[in-house]
RNA sequence: GCGCCUGUAGCUCAGGGGAUAGAGCAUCGGACUUCUAAUCCGAGUGCCGCAGGUUCGAAUCCUGCCAGGCGCGCCA
């Protein structure tokens, strides 16, 4: 448990106790006790953490807040972290600390290195996150990019917390779009000897396909002389694989790996579709209606029941997807988190209703809708066009603005959030970049540490060092936010909110910029010298942490 | 018509029952002979979309309305 975490805990217990003498002594009447809860004021004036109980109180008890919170502090007697206790404002209750605090903070931040502020929260879950699954058409978009950051950073952060997390793309390749893209492939390749010869009007237009062509020219010597319907299908498969292993590289050149890249056509290939139907049918949720097999998934709560089989023989998507998700429980995953498109919120329904249908409990799936983004230059809407094959892909962002500075613009905001990418801002505007700022408070210390090393002097253990000459404000604020951590990284993980972790990350960084300018280090006398060399060093462990959390370098150097 | 998301400083956004609503950018004024000035310090700005309601207490929860985005297929 963290520091933080057992002081609220020891605090809510010794309030607890003090309430029960007081109702024991007849100072207040009986009433039931409600959950105590502490938190750490905005303000440091109101101590480093208060309780509201006696504003909860006030009705039950039918007593004025502040006159309740009087009675409560001057019962709450001496515990060793505190070391003082106010009532102010309407009735709080405030709580200062000794210092010792100080040195237990540092010492976790010592002890765990990077793993300070990891917890076990999620073990005995097998949590599966799938993100972006773009169809293999098409280079990535900023919207894939941003789904990209978004996961991957949710991802570590869900691991930090305990969870054994694989992540996965799905690849849709068995689809429409991919007969479309396998046409459009096939007539690049016969207009580079016949520039005449006609390019489907559903067909992909971007120059990729063209390059792909080419590509296909010289690296496949015996395409011409398949027969036509064979080299359409080579078109479609052959050309799937290459977008796929392209979008694999855009990806991991956005330090994005996949655990797995599943394929759709693997589904098929094992009959998964009949046997979801099949295990769907004899659970009772599928019925025949106008020629069509249909999906009972307003029995879970869906607005309208779904087609499964369409009139045709033919399967719909959903059928696929239901399949799908059906294997990933299969595989024994217990969690299952999607990260889909403000266009599939209506997807959302009958997703969950399938897991119910197949027996799970509705929370095993959870669909996390990721708002577009918005992509400007100069302040103004970057004119794309899908249809004329013209938009701003992932490789080219990370090109402009570099991959640090993109995944922290992606992933800064929260999920709801529509956002607006500046290229400009992000790029141009890259030395007061956010991202930056914080890699410099990583990279100045590093450099402190470097000299230090120089002069011969070597950061000693916590216990070895006169912590309590640690009092300076500036050197408080770093020691709490940095006890801060592990309670924020739980929240972003239990809110699925890595934006949480980006602003801590600004935050901790600000306060490091702000006691690096006010504090020297080096030149100070010995004790000073060396408490603030643990201090500085845990501050790197901890930029390390949560740089690393959100696949962002930490440089030594800038 | 129904559903989801959003509306907070000039701009982009945090905060999602608690004390005086915050940050970055932009604007203005200061600070480098001293561990990296990609930094720091100071200054100003808010009917928290509107109207009701719940509560000791609302930017936060509920209802209605207004505005913007996205959906509502035997398309994927």
């Amino acid at each position: 448990m963290s520091v933080l975490a057992a002081q609220k805990q020891d605090l809510a217990a010794l309030i607890r106790s003090a309430l029960e003498q007081l109702i024991a002594r007849n100072e207040l009447p009986q009433v039931s006790i409600p959950e105590i809860t502490l938190e750490m004021p905005k303000d440091k004036a109101h101590g480093d953490l208060a309780s509201n109980i006696a504003l909860v109180l006030a009705k039950p008890v039918g007593m004025k807040p502040r006159d309740i919170a009087d009675k409560i502090a001057a019962v709450v007697c001496a515990h060793p972290s505190v070391e003082k206790v106010e009532v102010a404002g309407p009735g709080f209750i405030n709580f200062f600390f000794t210092k010792e605090w100080v040195y237990q903070v540092l010492e976790a931040v010592e002890s765990q290195g990077v793993n300070y502020g990891s917890a076990d929260y999620g073990k005995n879950e097998r949590l599966l996150l799938e993100f972006v699954s773009a169809n293999p058409v098409g280079p990535m978009n900023v919207v894939n990019a941003r789904a990209a950051a978004v996961g991957d950073t949710l991802a570590r952060i869900l691991a930090a917390v305990g969870y054994d997390v694989a992540t996965e793309y799905y690849v849709n390749d068995a689809g429409v779009q991919t007969e479309v893209f396998g046409r459009s492939l096939l007539a690049r390749y016969r207009q580079l000897d016949d520039p005449s010869y006609p390019f489907p009007e559903d067909g992909y237009p971007g120059a990729y396909v063209v390059d792909l062509a080419q590509k296909l020219r010289n690296e496949v010597p015996g395409f011409d002389q398949m027969e036509e319907t064979a080299q359409l299908e080579f078109c479609r498969q052959w050309g799937i694989d290459q977008m796929v292993e392209w979008q694999k590289n855009d990806l991991l050149g956005f330090n994005v790996r996949f655990d797995c890249w599943f394929r759709e056509q693997e589904l098929h290939r094992a009959n998964a579709l009949e046997r979801i139907i099949a295990v769907l049918r004899e659970r009772g949720y599928i019925y025949e209606l106008d020629g069509a097999l249909w999906f009972r998934s307003t029995e879970f709560g869906d607005d309208k029941d779904r087609v499964i089989v369409k009139s045709d023989g033919n399967y719909t998507y959903v059928t696929a997807d239901i399949a799908y998700h059906y294997n990933k429980l299969q595989r024994g995953f217990t969690k299952l988190i999607d990260i889909l498109g403000p266009d599939h919120h209506g997807y959302i329904g009958r997703m969950k209703a399938a897991v119910q249908a197949l027996g799970y409990p509705e929370d095993t799936l959870e669909i996390l809708i990721l708002q577009y983004v918005a992509l400007l230059r100069d302040g103004k809407p970057v004119k794309m066009s899908k249809r004329a094959g013209e938009f701003v892909t992932l490789e080219d962002l990370v090109t402009e603005v570099g991959r640090d500075a993109a995944r922290y613009f992606f992933v800064m905001r929260s999920l709801d959030s529509h956002l607006d990418f500046d290229l400009t801002l992000a790029a141009q505007q890259s030395s007061e970049n956010p991202v930056y700022y914080i890699q410099y408070a990583h990279a100045r210390i590093c450099s402190i540490m470097a000299q230090a090393e120089q002069q011969g002097v070597v950061v000693k253990p916590v216990a070895d060092v006169a912590w309590q000459a640690l009092t300076n404000e500036l050197e408080i604020d770093l020691i709490k936010k940095m006890a801060e951590l592990p309670e924020e990284l739980l929240t972003a993980a239990k809110e699925r909110a890595p934006h949480r972790i980006a602003r801590y990350a600004l935050d901790l960084a600000s306060l490091f910029h702000s006691f690096y300018t006010h504090c020297h280090i080096l030149g100070e006398e010995e004790t000073i010298r060396d408490a603030r060399l643990v201090l500085v060093n845990c501050v790197r462990t901890v930029l390390q942490k949560v740089l690393e959390l959100m696949g962002i370098s930490a440089p030594e150097r800038m």
